[in-house]
RNA sequence: GCCUCUGUAGCUCAGUGGACAGAGCACCGGUCUUCUAAACCGUUGGUCGCAGGUUCGAGUCCUGCCAGGGGCGCCA
């Protein structure tokens, strides 16, 4: 399929040259052609604002637009390109056109706009990354979502992707995991134990150390915290697991902070640095101000190792090894990223939670200092996430408590059992990353039109139903002369042809939440034509039904693909 | 205090420096004898937080305020 703003653009560009060339035009640089669909009928399909070359070109504007319309090269898909006041240039898709892009969108089927633009190129999504000492939780899945949906994206446009995610099973955390699994252990075994308050308190140990108790009975009493550690770890890996793949979500590699580790390389990173001067041992900071070296003095810390981050902009420098000869996480994390680049990839998308800012800004410094390049590397940061309901006596949203009993919707799994992997899905994608997303559970566990869920999964129901019926009543769409669909079902045709830019600026601009908008506007196109534009009743002529049921099959493609990208289902009924 | 995100309709939120500011929900009033009405049609609703600035043109860019979230550890 043609990217139609993309045509459009490089036809103008030619058109300015051509009139340079004739003198018509004075030379100047082009600037970017932002083509873009009008909001308003009657202004066309397609927009560019010539005003902006205005100044450039030191003529009126829309002398300048009519002077580019008349230099415009044929263009099969345009047909009436008119100019108007203050200097756009508006476009219409030509009517036949759209009808010849029915049967086209049926051929391309489940690779709808699969675009060229990262052909032969290899990106990668590193997402959720959760450490595996307890669930997945809400804050995890807007991550989880978002990654999975920009690798969707990204393969739409070509890529070819790896999904992974990074965990660490070495620090104090799991350390913490294993002696609270163990006293967990010896609570059910009856012992009076003082369970400390900042060990883990989720119920979710209490129920592993149930499944101990009833698998192994009281055998692992002599085992050691490090025992506990590692089957919390293996159980929690399996629930972490088991949970993204109830919405539909699958990681390609693994990778263990641990291998970093065993491998030596986080040193040689830490050398590499400090051949170049970033490195230096001191009790604090060379920028350290007055109350903080007092602070450290009271401590009374002995040297550690520092990475001069401040030369890069850092508000501060950063310790990369404990005065106890322990790496901080900032090393690992720069030798992991320092990895990845090394690993080849084009493009290398990170989705982290806003908490994780100003690390994200360290590791990056971390790469400039080892004198990498750090472009391949994008993060997304999404904003928090809180589950809400709405108190019925004041009318204002409340946040879910967060905690581990049944019904409170702290986890992925909860939010799944109440509502549906769908919901789930759609609701964490629909909102720019920018946004704090406070998921409102009434409303997602509803099953009604206040829910874009089923308004989106409704029109593909809806093709479905008629294609049954068709069927069973020995009706198809051989022959399906094209020319008899009206405008409705032309405006529709229209509006799916967006999908390529919308999943192009998707990709350019990594914010996935774009297609699950389009999905609501695509839908809400729809559904008025499925009330008008009848197949199988007995008023519509034979000929125009198979022209009619041909488009709807070019629609249900349409919405299988988009439901597709974000990793919905496409139901048949519901 | 510094960094960062947010502030747009009653609510939840979209919005590539371009045309008269958008959607869903809610509200009000209508639509099922024919492919499932989880739908459709119509009405109502705005000092785009405030004040300046840049620009032919600002919800969008810049500066300063105001309000809210998050981050600023030899924790991960």
């Amino acid at each position: 399929m043609k990217l139609l703003h993309r045509e459009l653009e490089l036809a103008i560009e030619a058109a300015i040259k051509a009139a340079q060339a004739s003198g018509e035009l004075p030379q100047f640089g082009i600037p970017p052609i932002p083509v873009s669909a009008p909001k308003r009928t009657g202004q066309g399909d397609l927009a560019y604002p010539a005003m902006g070359l205005a100044k450039l070109a030191r003529m009126k504007p829309l002398d300048i637009a009519r002077l580019i319309g008349d230099k415009l090269p044929e263009l099969d898909f345009a047909d009436d390109i008119r100019v108007a006041p203050p200097g756009f240039i508006n476009c219409s898709i030509a009517k036949d056109y759209l009808a010849r892009q029915v049967d086209a969108i049926i051929a391309e089927g489940d690779v709808l706009f699969q675009l060229g633009i990262g052909c032969g190129k290899r990106a990668q999504v590193e997402f959720v990354s959760a450490n595996p000492s307890g669930p997945i939780t809400i804050g995890h899945t807007r991550g989880a979502v978002v990654g999975d949906a920009m690798a969707r994206l990204l393969e739409a446009a070509g890529y070819s992707v790896q999904r992974e995610y990074y965990y660490n099973n070495a620090g104090s955390q799991m350390v913490k995991l294993g002696k609270s699994l163990m006293l967990r252990y010896r609570e059910q075994l009856g012992d009076e134990v003082k369970f400390p308050a900042e060990y883990y308190q989720g119920e979710y140990l209490v129920e592993v150390a149930a499944d101990l108790v009833a698998e192994q009975g009281d055998s692992l009493r002599g085992e050691g915290w490090e025992y506990f550690r590692d089957a919390a770890e293996t159980r929690m890996f399996d629930w972490i697991e088991r949970s993204l793949a109830s919405i539909d979500i699958r990681h390609d590699a693994f990778f263990n902070e641990s291998s970093l580790f065993e491998s030596g390389k986080i040193w040689a990173v830490l050398e590499t640095m400090r051949e170049s001067g970033h490195i230096y041992e001191a009790a604090y900071w060379e920028g350290a101000g007055e109350d903080e070296i007092a602070d450290v003095e009271s401590k009374g810390y002995a040297p550690a190792t520092w990475f001069r981050s401040s030369a890069f902009g850092d508000e501060k420098d950063r310790v990369m090894v404990k005065s106890d000869g322990v790496p901080t996480y900032t090393l690992p994390d720069i030798t992991y990223h320092c990895d990845k680049l090394e690993r080849g990839f084009d493009i290398a998308v990170n989705v982290l939670g806003t908490d994780h800012f100003s690390q994200a800004q360290v590791v990056r410094h971390g790469i400039e200092a080892l004198g990498m390049d750090p472009e391949p590397i994008h993060v997304i940061f999404n904003q928090m996430v809180r589950a809400v309901r709405r108190n019925e006596e004041t009318g204002e949203y409340e946040a879910v408590k967060q905690s581990k009993r049944a019904g409170d919707f702290d986890t992925l799994d909860d939010l799944v059992e109440m509502t549906s992997a769908d919901a789930v899905r759609y609701h964490m994608l629909a909102r720019s990353p920018n946004s704090q997303l406070d998921f409102d559970v009434d409303q997602v566990v509803k099953q009604t039109n206040e829910n874009p869920v089923y308004y989106i999964q409704n029109a593909y129901v809806r093709c479905a139903g008629i294609f049954r019926e068709a069927e069973e009543r020995g009706f198809d769409d051989a022959g399906a002369n094209l020319a008899l669909l009206g405008e409705d079902e032309l405006a529709f045709i229209g509006k799916a042809l967006e999908l390529g830019n919308v999943i192009e600026q998707a990709v350019v601009t990594y914010e996935p939440h774009k297609i699950a908008f389009f999905a609501q506007e695509l839908a809400s196109v729809f559904h008025p034509i499925y009330d008008r534009v009848r197949v199988l009743h007995s008023e519509v002529p034979r000929e125009t039904a198979k022209a009619r049921l041909r488009f709807y099959r070019a629609a249900a493609v349409v919405f299988q693909r988009v439901l597709r990208l974000m990793g919905m289902s496409a139901p048949e009924r519901m």
